[in-house]
DNA sequence: ATGAAAGCGCTAACAC
DNA sequence: GTGTTAGCGCTTTCAT
């Protein structure tokens, strides 16, 4: 049996959208905005009306049509939110710690990936504007002007998300990633180490690593020293990735003494090389990651890193885009996670 | 500067939702729906008309209005997609592999999460309903009997992924695991392994899990053997989960040589406790995943797991929904890796 | 090739 | 407390 609005119309169950409020109001014997009342328990209406009415609707098996109440109405109850990628465990937790607080108040959240790009980027925010959402959810500050443009123009509440270093558009909730990076490099210049290398990936589209590996670059020049080397990949971070890049970069230099990995996924992959090839961590070589995956924090010596808040990160901007406050910068901060492998 | 739909009316610019289109046709100076049809390219015009439609629309920054389009049209350009969890990494790539497809044909994701929970499973199919998709995808085929009936009331293309076992609605895209249990204790007993555990998760909630170790009890079964032991956690699989149960689990059954994990969270979290604790792995104990996670096909010695083809399956789903053929089954299987760990 | 007009299904005044 | 009546912004016949 093949479903889909292909069949001709026939009965008043069998027409294009199936059952509309009027059949309900019709067969409960009201008016349809007295059904409408009751099915959206709104205002006041008699006990027996009611029970008419949720005995229609059940009894007919009405399924709303929110499109039509929201053309109808002001307000969509629908949340776009915008991620660069979904290969990488950081942007679910985001979009969990978002979805929950969006579902429990009755909205939907409509996701669009960018894979990094900001011309899909742009494309994808005219794709959810047209669904007129209550607000936008995007990760990070870097738009093309025209995204910039049409997200300052839409009228709904706008929150970017993990990044606090550039100016938002209107609500803005993350961490300072320069800050991040520096940081990161603190700690390594702390615990002694001179010979230090980096590890990254494609930084053209992540700028939030990019900033990372900024702030980290200028706390070691601020503690006197500079890079030792550096292999950056031309792909997405993985554990692959990172774990190729450290035999290279080991290759050619194999007096460095720890490495700041661009996340943890490329510093669990340096880390399953250490222990492939036998190097003592950190003994030998320390390592240094960014984001407190699970993975991180719970491998045999745990990563150390810098742990970010991404549901909450999620949860708060969600809370704060429903709120409807006036614009602003909420800064939910990372935590240094010392592990074993410095 | 506030946004948000706060400021009152003032001019046709600074109206409720923006330009409309009348707006732009009156700009253009030709009628609605010939700038309906420049707009959506589709019937013919005058080169000239579309072009002064064309300029107007973008002079006036005109954003259509996809909820009214929807209305007044047939079909939605969103498609529902409901998964268990955003956790694991599993659901985001079938979500991934969706959204490239849907995206490529101009379709929005609206995604909706159970957290294993069959009732927030129909909560939410009543909830996506009501935005009238073009089609819903979900996870597995164990529902509640109401949001059986609602999908297959619905009218529209029902997509369940993930899962053979079971009937389906409609459209099915997966593999069965059962028989990936079966797989697994085949080949952990083709390697000559007789005390062989178990270790997992949440199985009341996670019914996938439940097929998968059915099967592998039936083909121990079949092999004249069954567990020597068994350790369930009562919470979502994880890394640090894994890694507790396998520690239980060895204090009171020291003897066991063969562990099937409920997935690979699960089972990278018993590696880890064996690299911790100086375990030799397979030597000692031998560890079976399932999933073919990144990390688990990049560990120092990679995991003997089994492969499942998320992404494709997302895509799959997503082409057949479009396609709107007849329901059916589609198997696109499970891949064994014969890791370093068996 | 283009315009006028009738809805799509619902909500929101406004009367009763 | 309830019904009537306008739209919401767009697509879609149907004329022209």
């Amino acid at each position: 049996m093949k479903n889909g609005p292909r069949q001709p119309p026939s009965g008043p169950s069998e027409r294009r959208g199936g059952i509309t409020l009027s059949d309900v109001a019709r067969e409960a014997g009201v008016g349809e905005s007295t059904a409408s009342r009751v099915l959206r328990r709104q205002g006041s209406s008699a006990l027996e009306t009611r029970e008419r009415v949720l005995g229609a609707a059940e009894r007919l098996g009405y399924v709303p049509n929110r499109i039509a109440g929201t053309l109808a109405s002001t307000g969509s109850k629908l949340v776009g939110i915008i991620v660069p990628s979904l290969a990488n465990i950081v942007f679910p937790d985001l979009l969990r710690g978002a979805d929950a607080v969006l579902g429990e108040a009755g909205f939907q959240s409509v996701v669009g990936v960018t894979d990094y790009d900001l011309d899909t980027e742009e494309r994808l925010v005219e794709s959810l504007l047209s669904w007129r959402p209550a607000g936008l959810m995007i990760a990070g500050l870097d738009h093309t002007g025209r995204t910039r443009a049409m997200l300052a123009g839409a009228g709904i509440r706008v929150v970017e998300m993990l990044d606090t270093d550039g100016i938002g558009i209107d609500t803005v909730v993350g961490f300072s990633n320069r800050e991040a990076g520096r940081v990161s490099a603190r700690h390594l210049l702390a615990r002694g180490y001179r010979r230090i290398a980096y590890i990254g990936h494609d930084l053209a589209r992540d700028r939030r690593a990019a900033k990372r590996r900024d702030g980290f670059l200028a706390a070691l020049a601020e503690g006197g020293q500079r890079l030792a080397a550096e292999d950056v990949v031309m792909a997405h971070s993985s554990i692959g990735a990172g774990r190729e890049a450290l035999g290279r970069l080991l290759a050619r230099h194999a007096d460095i003494d720890a490495v700041y990995f661009s996340n943890d996924d490329m510093a669990i992959g340096g880390y399953f090389h250490c222990l492939s090839q036998g190097i003592a961590v950190p003994e030998r070589l320390a390592l240094f990651g960014f984001n407190g995956l699970d993975v991180a924090l719970h491998a045999p010596q745990p990563l150390s890193t810098l742990l970010t808040p991404r549901v909450a990160i999620g949860a708060t901007s969600a809370r704060l885009l429903l709120a409807d406050e006036a614009p602003g910068v909420t800064t939910l901060d990372f935590e240094l996670i010392a592990g074993a492998t410095t």
